[in-house]
DNA sequence: TATTGTTATACTCTATAACTATA
DNA sequence: TATAGTTATAGAGTATAACAATA
């Protein structure tokens, strides 16, 4: 009966079989990202998901949260959650829907548009960062297979 | 005192200032590809995180805990479960170290070298899947592009 | 003193089921 | 009947704090 093998402490660890997924580097590029653009929107009081949301209500004043909730590709009832954080916070309003008395038409207030313009910034900042190492060209390719990966799904 | 205004029901929704970030495009692609790797991985007994633990166990006999939570960019209290699961499902065993008695040498079981090597072909199989619509050197250039940005972080 | 594995805990993201009021 | 917003709930991913055993 052989003694069970150990990993030397001193030797690197392979994972070369998970780095020939494509998914698995983006899924750590993801992290990267992520974890800059929370401490990104940290000092606004906002999320990656708030942040969004009140981005979508901003560029489209009234928007319904089904619609919100369809244009992020989460439940409504998650929207619910994000859009009560948004109103707690002042940036947005729930006004009842003059045309259908079941919908909402989310407005942003003037504070959520200011608000919103200094995190757009931060954000694009933040975009630029992660971003900084490549070339324009590469970051066009990025985005074009970016999009066709979620086109496909 | 103007209405609200009120967002059509039949036009669609603008997320161009959310597209405009190379980050918002990545969290979209990465969340096709998280779905269809979940369905690939079920049937299985496997999920994204036990699937990369066992790798990593099977391609480094006698790993530690530690250093498989480093590889993974996890936290030690979380590999715990992980290898947990693992252990359970019989595919991975503890063994105490010889060299640090406070460490375990992970090993996978010969049930668990099969597992993952029917579920590496399949998850394969979904990477491979999720390409599709690239050509090779749009895939070579998004690898790149993946690792460069990770590796800024 | 520092590190290893561990437990407990908490927050975020995501999804489903079920309710109400409208359509 | 179907849909909009909502509530409650649960699973998964991630992080921190604290502990016992060992280095």
């Amino acid at each position: 009966m052989a003694v069970p093998a150990e990993h030397p402490a001193d030797a690197p660890v392979s994972d070369a079989a998970l780095r020939a997924l494509v998914g698995y580097n983006m899924k750590r590029a993801m992290g990267v990202i992520q974890a800059d653009l929370a401490r990104t929107l940290d000092p606004f009081g906002l999320r990656m998901l708030t942040f969004s949301a009140l981005s979508l209500i901003v560029e489209n004043p009234g928007l319904r949260p089904s619609r919100l909730a369809a244009a992020l590709s989460v439940e409504r009832a998650n929207v619910v959650v994000y859009v009560d954080q948004l109103e707690q916070a002042g940036w947005v309003s729930r006004a009842p829907s003059t045309r259908d008395r079941r919908a909402h038409a989310l407005q942003a207030t003037l504070a959520g548009r200011r608000v919103y313009a200094r995190a757009r910034a931060a954000v694009a900042d933040h975009d630029r960062r992660m971003m900084n190492g490549l070339r324009a060209e590469q970051v066009a390719a990025l985005r074009t297979a970016l999009q066709r990966i979620e086109g496909a799904g």
